[in-house]
DNA sequence: AGGTTATCTGAACATTTGTTCAGTATCAAA
DNA sequence: TTTGATACTGAACAAATGTTCAGATAACCT
């Protein structure tokens, strides 16, 4: 046997990093062999080095793709208008937008350590940029005498960070809606920083 | 060769499990071989089981001691005092309990699903006993009139979330003092809870 | 229809994995 | 000083690891 029918790379290429995150969201990277990949795609091992030159690349391909589409998916809601609005936008823009990509969010999170220290810094630096985003609000709403914060540096991680939490209990169709939890977390967090 | 000069189970033991959480810590569980453990002790792999049955046990028993040592640390500190003065009390104790075993918590966070069932059940259990413990304090300050919360379940894990957060970006000896750390993250957190 | 390119198989490779165990050296007590 | 328990070595095991590659089949283009 050899080349299947109908096999198309626009096809198995995604399917193959659709099937990698799962499994390494799931079992972690370490503990996830290219064989595993491989049987979720229907495919053999060594067919996967036609998309990715080894293991290593294929999570940080997924780790880079999903900071990227997180930037470019807040550039495009990213309000110009004053900081307490902004804020709330960012607040459900962030919980949203996580809860959507649960898996790719889990993995940026926790296997950063897997990556060579070039592509480490690589997906931090795309990761502080996001940071700085929430930052600049912070920045301008404290000039603007509507924040009350000692810094906002700390402030933002910290706001980040429990943001963040919610992925970790949050399932569709359970206690609380998606809307409910994101007026929550808004009037947390407004409150938070002093507005 | 065989038994070592000045060999003793009281010393060993307790520097595999150091070493072991040192470097779960670092590489994952999944990554760290017990060639690497063992070589760290400077011993070899065969002599670690003599502490453990497997590695999975190894793992679960750095976790269920982490979660052991919080809880019953927390019952040495937690005050029957007002509630205003509890949820500060359980702030600072989070933040300064976390700082000190930073391998430990971030192994309880990321390496939960390398435990079988019934193991990652137990360390569940202790970790929802700790969150019951915060929850608790919010509940008596809500009936008490002190906090505004809509949802005291939620607000515990947003809590938390942003507390452990500081473990991620903490270094002692950097921009800000531990003291001044905890009283901005407690001033944030009281202002969310609308008090 | 025929030739070219794209896609995948299946076997192979050297390493490394967790774990077991018979043997051996040290320790502690009598 | 002898004896039994304690702590470790070193070799061995089958299974699994990431990766490579020659060969084979399907899709596409002329």
């Amino acid at each position: 046997m050899a080349r299947k029918t109908g096999s198309h790379s626009e096809i198995t290429g995604p399917r193959i990093r659709a099937e990698a995150q799962r499994l390494f969201a799931r079992h972690g990277f370490a503990a996830v062999s290219m064989r595993q990949i491989a049987a979720a795609v229907g495919v053999q091992a060594g067919a996967l080095y036609l998309y990715t030159p080894d293991k290593e690349a294929l999570l940080f391909d997924l780790l880079k793709s999903h900071m990227e589409e997180l930037l470019s998916a807040w550039a495009e809601v990213a309000p110009r208008t004053e900081p307490l609005a902004a804020l709330e936008t960012f607040v459900r823009f962030h919980i949203r937008f996580n809860l959507t990509r649960a898996e790719a969010v889990f993995l940026s999170y926790m296997e950063l350590r897997n990556l060579s220290p070039g592509n480490f810094a690589v997906i931090e630096g795309l990761r502080r940029a996001y940071e700085t985003e929430l930052e600049k609000i912070l920045i301008a709403g404290r000039a603007a005498g509507v924040f009350a914060l000692p810094d906002t540096k700390l402030a933002t991680l910290a706001i980040i960070a429990m943001l963040t939490g919610v992925n970790t209990w949050y399932r569709e169709g359970g206690r609380l809606s998606l809307d409910t939890v994101e007026a929550t977390y808004w009037d947390m967090v407004r409150k938070a920083v002093g507005a």
